[in-house]
DNA sequence: CCTTAACAGTGT
DNA sequence: CACTGTTAAGGG
């Protein structure tokens, strides 16, 4: 018996991100627990909170203190290991605890249950008979019909009753006081997997498969915590090995969740397990209605289900007994959280994993630089499946320098020796995928006819081109004027890079009329199915030709690709951060495993205007140790993560002299609080690269350090010399640590 | 976040 | 002095 509850109040704002005490009333005693959602009094009005803690200690005066008004009925209680978890969260990425809070419950409201509603003939059949004859005398046509079917069919659905013999509910209900039906009410939880094929479970595993099974399983029967990083070359087999690891997990009573990209999560994915696991599968995703939702988490706590599959927010789903987390394509950039808190997946996954003696398993064919710096020491283990299934050869990779086809007078988008080669396979009726990476649009410039890439003198990083027309620097705020030709080479041929999915659809249809193409990007996939649509239509070789984005390279199975062309290897090579090259390494890569996964063996050609960077290089030759190799020791020298680790604070406000006063008074805090310059590197204040949305001007500080920890203290420190001083009243304070990408 | 009180500006 | 709009403080 509690005698106070602290209650985080249903407020997103950092000045009410405390807890305030309210004295339990006797009558919810016994019923309020810690996560259960409230009303309570605050100041003039009620509001909702979440009882985040019991105590017996009051912390307030407590002569002020207000009883708790009622407890809210549909709320949707926390359970403390995920109030625990909110808590971390809230500790190592900032914000306020009821955004953390919101992001550990992703479903707000406690929805209705469907109920199913079966009628049951509740008399014997010669007196249901009896009956049928007086209605059919009387012409009670709809009681007749109804009855007639019971006899017929002893049980029915209400629903197919109401529509199939146009019944209402009243007749319904009168043949129930009549005592001549019973109504038997279940409740069933909705179930987004539909559409349940048959086909069942036939693989076996290979010898390298089980190998890393049995490298894993003792972990899982120990209970111990511990995080694998799976590294598999495409086209290994790693689903197959989760799924033996989940049904290793399931069979000792525990569960599981399944992490993918948001992008990855098809049907098709979802019917792999679905085929093992049948009904102990779930999904989550952003599609389902908050209905769905809610009893997907409501069928997870009531131990319907063992296995959740979803992206980001399906960490969050209260299982009771965690066996193990895997998450799949770890290397994605969408597992970082876009809002407040700016949580990354893996690692509260990892956390929560520890807490709750889970296994974590990491998978990727192009690991994180992050991750597999961490099996270095030792605080992942790395295990590795380096072959494909069935020994089929990884495809032959090519790279064209566009530099020299424009010398030669090709301005084309496609090299020669691209278009000859789909001329080629377009005889051979094979299949052929354009791939353009068109992310990054930002506009870097580069010079056409030397592959110079204008970049920023003091942090090598490239400039990225503003709509005024300067070149700009991220990083330290560095400006030029947009020079007129090449500074290096003096060429005029010198321009913003760009280049859209549409412009090469027309492109490709001119050069090629005779071949069939479909183009798939962020526009052609805006509808419902229209994803799934063009993944198919093209796997039954519809067409020849698919043009696209990012999209195509996850993760699909085109047995009759035999060729795959990269338009622009360095679209994303220069997006002015750090990460660039790991993210080119990683497209190309994934793009080149879409090649010969059938009888024919596959063919890559990569299109670049920087032929010798190690990124598009080592792609081309499959070689993710030696691309590591180079890319830490560029972290290293240049002090950027995993090496060191790094904080962005942005400060926003309406009014640009308060974005810059307070973005420069926190910087001049910080100094302050530095003891040794050489451990603590301070960049800025500098715009954000986007430097004003919505007509609010953004600033960002960039702090790097090696400690995380510290870096955690910096933001301690700054979130509560901002809540406590009065200047930054119209300024927005956010953090983001070790960002992914928009800094 | 919302409410309130205090304050400044405007208008009769 | 009444009315309206802006701003800062407080909430347990």
């Amino acid at each position: 018996m509690s005698r106070f509850a602290n209650i985080i109040v249903d407020i997103s704002h950092e000045k009410l991100d405390k807890t305030f005490q309210y004295i339990v009333p006797d009558e919810f005693q016994d019923i309020l627990e810690v996560g259960m959602l409230v009303k309570i009094p605050f100041g003039p009005r009620k509001i909702k909170g979440y009882v985040i803690e019991l105590t017996d200690v009051a912390e307030y005066d407590i002569t002020k203190l207000k009883p708790i008004a009622e407890v809210v009925k549909d709320g949707i209680s926390i359970e403390s290991r995920l109030i625990a978890l909110a808590a971390w969260i809230k500790k190592n990425y900032g914000g306020t605890f009821n955004q953390a809070l919101k992001t550990v419950i992703p479903v707000k409201q406690k929805q209705n249950h469907i109920i199913k509603k079966t009628l049951i003939l509740a008399t014997d059949e010669v007196y249901a008979r009896e009956q049928l004859a007086i209605f059919e005398r009387k012409h009670y046509t709809a009681k007749a019909r109804l009855l007639k079917a019971l006899i017929e069919f002893k049980e029915i659905d209400q629903i197919e009753a109401t529509r199939k013999l146009n019944v209402s509910t009243a007749v319904i209900r009168n043949l129930e006081e009549n005592g001549l039906l019973k109504i038997q009410q279940e409740t069933t939880y909705r179930n987004p997997v539909k559409n349940i094929s048959n086909k069942g479970y036939d693989i076996i595993l290979n010898d390298m498969q089980k190998q890393v099974v049995d490298t894993i399983s003792p972990s899982i029967d120990k209970l111990e915590h511990k995080t694998y990083l799976l590294k598999g070359v495409t086209g290994s087999g790693k689903t197959e090995v989760y799924m033996e690891l989940i049904d290793k997990v399931i069979k000792s009573g525990k569960q599981a969740i399944v992490l993918i990209p948001e992008i990855a999560l098809t049907y098709q994915t979802v019917m792999r397990f679905y085929n093992r696991f049948r009904d102990l599968v779930s999904v989550m995703n952003s599609k389902l209605s908050p209905g769905e939702r809610y009893d997907q988490f409501e069928r997870a706590k009531n131990g319907e289900i063992s296995i959740m599959i979803g992206p980001r927010s399906a960490l969050f789903t209260p299982f009771n007994n965690l066996g193990i987390i895997i998450i799949d394509e770890e290397h994605e950039s969408s597992y970082k959280n876009e809002t407040i808190p700016k949580y990354h997946t893996r690692e509260v996954a990892i956390y929560r994993a520890q807490k709750e003696n889970a296994v974590v398993v990491l998978g990727s064919a192009t690991p994180s630089i992050d991750s597999y710096y961490k099996t270095k020491s030792g605080e992942y283990e790395l295990v590795e499946l380096n072959q494909r299934i069935a020994k089929k050869p990884l495809p032959t990779c090519e790279i064209v320098d566009l530099r020299e086809e424009l010398k030669q007078g090709n301005k084309s988008i496609l090299s020669r020796k691209l278009q000859q080669k789909i001329e080629d396979r377009l005889q051979k009726k094979q299949q052929i995928i354009l791939f353009i990476n068109r992310r990054g649009l930002a506009g870097f410039v580069s010079c056409r006819a030397c592959g110079e890439v204008i970049k920023c003198p003091h942090c090598d990083v490239s400039l990225s081109q503003h709509r005024n027309g300067k070149l700009m620097c991220h990083y330290c705020g560095y400006t030029i004027p947009m020079p007129k030709v090449c500074p290096s080479c003096s060429s005029k041929y010198i321009a913003g890079f760009r280049a859209g999915t549409q412009k090469i659809e027309e492109l490709v249809k001119r050069r090629f009329p005779q071949a069939r193409v479909l183009r798939m990007d962020f526009d052609t996939t805006r509808k419902k199915d229209s994803y799934e649509q063009i993944i198919s239509s093209f796997s039954k070789q519809e067409a020849d030709i698919l043009i696209g984005t990012q999209m195509i390279v996850k993760g699909h199975d085109f047995s009759n690709v035999t060729l795959v062309g990269v338009l622009a290897a360095d679209l994303s090579l220069n997006t002015s951060d750090f990460r660039g090259a790991e993210r080119t390494f990683q497209l190309l890569t994934q793009a080149a495993g879409r090649a010969g996964r059938g009888k024919e063996l596959g063919e890559v050609i990569i299109q670049t205007y920087e032929p010798d960077h190690y990124a598009v290089n080592l792609a081309c030759q499959q070689n993710y140790v030696d691309f590591y190799e180079k890319e830490i020791s560029y972290r290293r020298l240049m002090r950027y993560p995993p090496i060191w680790n790094m904080l962005v604070i942005m400060c926003s406000s309406k009014n640009e002299d308060i974005a810059n006063a307070s973005s420069q008074d926190i910087t001049n805090e910080l100094h302050k609080k530095i003891d040794n310059p050489r451990e603590v590197q301070i960049i800025g204040p500098a715009d954000a690269v986007i430097s004003k949305i919505n007509d609010t001007y953004r600033k960002v500080i960039y702090i790097r350090t090696e400690e995380y920890s510290k870096l955690v203290e910096f933001k301690d420190y700054i979130e509560n010399y901002v809540r406590d001083n009065k200047d930054f009243s119209r300024t927005i304070v956010q953090f983001d640590f070790n960002p992914i990408s928009g800094f």
